[in-house]
DNA sequence: CCCAGATATTTTAGATATAAAATATCATTC
DNA sequence: GAATGATATTTTATATCTAAAATATCTGGG
């Protein structure tokens, strides 16, 4: 379907907008297609070798950044989920030993969750295997290719914070 | 996998292969980003507008393309969903009268859905409102951008599907 | 100090997601 | 044609996820 690099004069004004407009939509297609099949694969591998979901290994790897801990808030924004969905996870992790919850003294509304040491090495262990999976997921392809993605996700991401 | 024709002179293998490797979790971290705000902004949009969620919308999505309708298990595959997921939003689909959904004479195994004139008119409406947001979310980047985006973005599909 | 609004989090209700077990049907082999 | 395994779907149990309401705390103007 009206493929591409038609600089040329074959086509009016009009006719590059609707075809501009076809592409979005194919975008955001073939960017969810993408991303759903790696987000299975890394599931699945999560389940299979540790027995743990991919919103736990995502809240544990933001804690992993940030030693010193985030805010309930703070990682909601960062995970890009809800509150709630991050109350209710934040609440396994401690049970299962893998994170600290504490409230804050100067301002108590807020509370400050941060990876345990037994957490710590569970995700540092995680973390290796992680990094393979990836890499064989998209280890296949070049560098260049590797960084125009990037640049070209990076215009996206962009784009779309700016709305 | 670690393909590539070097073109600085600045790091050796070790490195690049080091380099691309921290590139391919960064890219699919951008993936993830890109797909989730584009996500957030349509589930928000769909609720708003039309009272309806996402999955529910990209299952009608895939109905229209199909006026001869779709067996659950090819619903299943197109939509990247489990399957017991997908019978699950039959049943409310049916339930509000978008689509119908009948046994196979040939095989009584298999179901086929499709929709009614109810839901392909509910979905057209919708259909407009989901290409006006795509391009209001996606319309400032130029069409050699989306194209070029288009072009990587198939190739990690490719990669993708053959892992 | 008091109180209205802002902020941070949790709780609730309901939808969506998976994996795995259960059902039902087909297809093949003996 | 009965047994066996494959296929198609649903059911079940549980985990995510959202939006919205509820709770608790802070902040600033009067």
């Amino acid at each position: 379907m009206t493929s591409n690099k038609d600089t040329g004069a074959s086509s009016d004004l009009e006719t590059r907008l609707i075809e501009q407009d076809h592409h979005s939509i194919k975008l955001w297609l073939r960017l969810l297609t993408c991303s759903s099949l790696i987000e299975r694969k890394l599931r699945t591998a999560l389940r299979e070798e540790f027995d743990t979901t991919l919103p736990r290994f995502d809240f544990l790897a933001q804690l992993d950044r940030v030693p010193e801990g985030l805010s309930m808030g703070e990682l909601s924004n960062r995970m890009m989920v809800s509150g709630g969905n991050v109350s209710g996870i934040a609440g396994q992790l401690v049970k299962e030993g893998l994170i600290s919850r504490r409230a804050v003294p100067e301002n108590r509304r807020t509370f400050i969750v941060k990876l345990s040491p037994k957490g710590r090495r569970f995700f540092q262990k995680m973390a290796v295997r992680h990094e393979q999976w990836v890499i064989s997921l998209l280890g296949e392809l070049s560098m260049e290719d590797v960084n125009r993605a990037m640049g070209l996700l990076g215009k996206v991401k962009v784009t779309l914070e700016q709305n």
